[in-house]
RNA sequence: UCCCCGGUAGCUCAAUGGCAGAGCGGGUGGCUGUUAACCACUAGGUUGAUGGUUCGAGUCCGUCCCGGGGAGCCA
């Protein structure tokens, strides 16, 4: 029996045009160099040749023979410009082709650019049009759109700079939050999408069935999830917690990264019906230490983001939120305010702030509060903890006081709510209580209650939102343009 | 789901109840080492849908749909 197999050649050509080339039977690709790369490396390419392919953001035309075509590769913010010769036999007709949007490749020599506004320029000695775009129909122009509109076409709002800068702010976020974890120790754990997990507090959950929705479940019988997939009710989850606090109890420092489901009717800037959650779950931790890990942890994303998204961050800050830079710094260096929650309490009774909603001991703090509290009294992040009992989730571990549990909230500005977690319940007789004060079937968290009968520790975790660190290291105000597809109430197109 | 504001050309927006408009984008021509280029000409409309008031509705009223801001819920 013969072998097939795939050869991936990787060379250099002098003088400096790298190329790579795969061979997936008779198809053969060219491989150039990223824009990001070539303009890292200016002088190194400067006199030398280089292939690029990319897509046409502008062209501009000159009679004086030339012209000259933006391309942009989604590497980075920064588009090349590369110039031709309108009078070129061998491309001449190719390039009356080319329009904004068309996907090109461009080889040729790299020089220093006499132009302002860019340092080096590619002047083309080839040129391939893959896939031209119909200036009368493609729907992105070189000037802003908004954002409602760019929403309508999110198979190519990627290709311009906000959405492009915030999904590469997300990649780098998203690794760094595996690099965190990862350097201290953390286990990643994929906990389960599919649940029968009901409760836990969170509201409206999406329901996971193979049955016929012409004819739904007859709930005259017995058990009318009977013929049901999982011949029970079945969920997306709405949080990887639980599960996580399982393995916590057996790998000590674990975290889940992975999409989270609420079915809220929620029509807001801040909330997605699919959204990223990640969720520590440390074991020998109290709520202290719970804290210190959250302060950490923002500290560091923040600080990632400031440090490899420096373009991009630029960017923000002149196009969409000139306070940004400053927000930022401050949340990298300044330490956070911790306050309980019956302090935030004493701080807005003896404000001369009027609330919407008045405030008093046992109510839950409404966003007017938390804004009040971050934005105008600590401008800066700040944890909240020790709510009131009857405020929180079952799971949630009862202070001494036993009027509050050891739960915290960490608000930054321009946001609110970012992070919320607690210390869980590890003691078997107070978790029942709980339960059984919050109508928690013991049936249905048999595992859960298990737990804590067999080998039981004190035990940590917290849950931060992907998609609002993004737009709080962003600063895009609606959380729909932070993810590449949003899922909202009546929503689920591309 | 509730409150407020909005929906007019491909996009962003004008238009006392009285002829449907501009800028940008597109097309054509001109000019220029250009940079959100510039100049001229040109095409482009069932004013979100539906019902009503009126001699006459983009404009006023009812209902619905969609979008934005805020609230609730939360991450």
């Amino acid at each position: 029996m013969r072998l097939s197999f795939k050869i991936l050649i990787i060379w250099v050509k002098p003088p400096g045009t790298i190329e790579l080339k795969t061979s997936f039977g008779d198809l053969t690709m060219e491989k150039g160099i990223r824009i990001v790369d070539l303009l890292g490396k200016e002088e190194e390419y400067t006199g030398k040749k280089a292939l690029v392919q990319g897509w046409v953001r502008t062209k501009r035309d000159s009679k004086a023979g030339i012209c000259f075509i933006e391309i942009n590769d989604g590497s980075c913010m920064k588009s090349l410009q590369v110039i031709a010769e309108l009078d070129r036999e061998d491309y001449s007709e190719l390039l009356k082709k080319i329009t904004t949007g068309s996907a090109i490749l461009v080889e040729g020599a790299v020089s220093a650019s006499p132009g302002k506004g860019q340092s080096i320029e590619l002047h083309a000695e080839r040129i391939h049009l893959y896939g031209w775009a119909d200036p009368a129909l493609y729907p992105l122009q070189k000037k802003r759109h908004s954002f409602e509109y760019l929403r309508q076409i999110a198979h190519l709002r990627p290709r311009t700079n906000t959405i492009g800068a915030a999904a590469r702010v997300r990649n780098r976020l998203s690794y760094a939050i595996h690099q965190f974890f990862q350097n201290l120790g953390f286990h990643y754990i994929h906990t389960p999408i599919i649940t029968a997990s009901d409760c836990e507090g969170a509201g409206e959950i999406f329901r996971v069935t193979t049955l016929d929705p012409v004819h739904p479940v007859d709930t005259t019988e017995e058990d009318p999830y009977r013929n049901d997939f999982f011949a029970k009710p079945a969920f997306l989850t709405v949080s990887g917690q639980l599960q996580a606090e399982i393995y916590a109890l057996a790998l000590g420092r674990v975290y889940t990264f992975g999409p989270t489901f609420r079915a809220e009717n929620s029509n807001t800037s801040r909330h997605l019906a699919e959204f990223w959650m990640v969720e520590p779950e440390m074991a020998f931790y109290d709520l202290e230490d719970d804290l210190d890990l959250a302060q950490a942890f923002i500290k560091k994303l923040v600080g990632v983001v400031l440090d490899d998204c420096g373009e991009e961050l630029e960017f923000f800050a002149r196009f969409i939120e000139p306070e940004l830079m400053a927000r930022l710094q401050n949340a990298a260096q300044s330490a956070f305010e911790v306050i309980t929650y019956s302090e935030a309490v004493d701080i807005l009774i003896k404000s001369s702030e009027k609330f919407a909603f008045p405030v008093q001991w046992g109510v839950d703090l409404q966003s007017e509060h938390e804004r009040y509290l971050t934005e105008r009294v600590f401008k800066k992040p700040l944890g909240i903890i020790n709510f009131p009992r009857s405020l929180k989730p079952f799971y949630m571990r009862v202070n001494d006081d036993e009027k509050t549990v050891a739960a915290m909230d960490i608000l930054v500005p321009g946001i609110g709510e970012i992070i919320g977690g607690s210390q869980r319940e590890e003691r078997l007789d107070l978790l029942l209580e709980q339960m059984r004060i919050k109508e928690i079937s013991a049936d249905d968290y048999r595992w859960y209650i298990e737990l804590r009968q067999f080998g039981s520790v004190p035990h940590s975790g917290f849950g931060l939102g992907l998609e609002r660190m993004m737009q709080f290291v962003t600063g895009i105000q609606n959380i729909r343009e932070v993810i590449p597809f949003p899922r909202t109430p009546g929503h689920v197109e591309f």
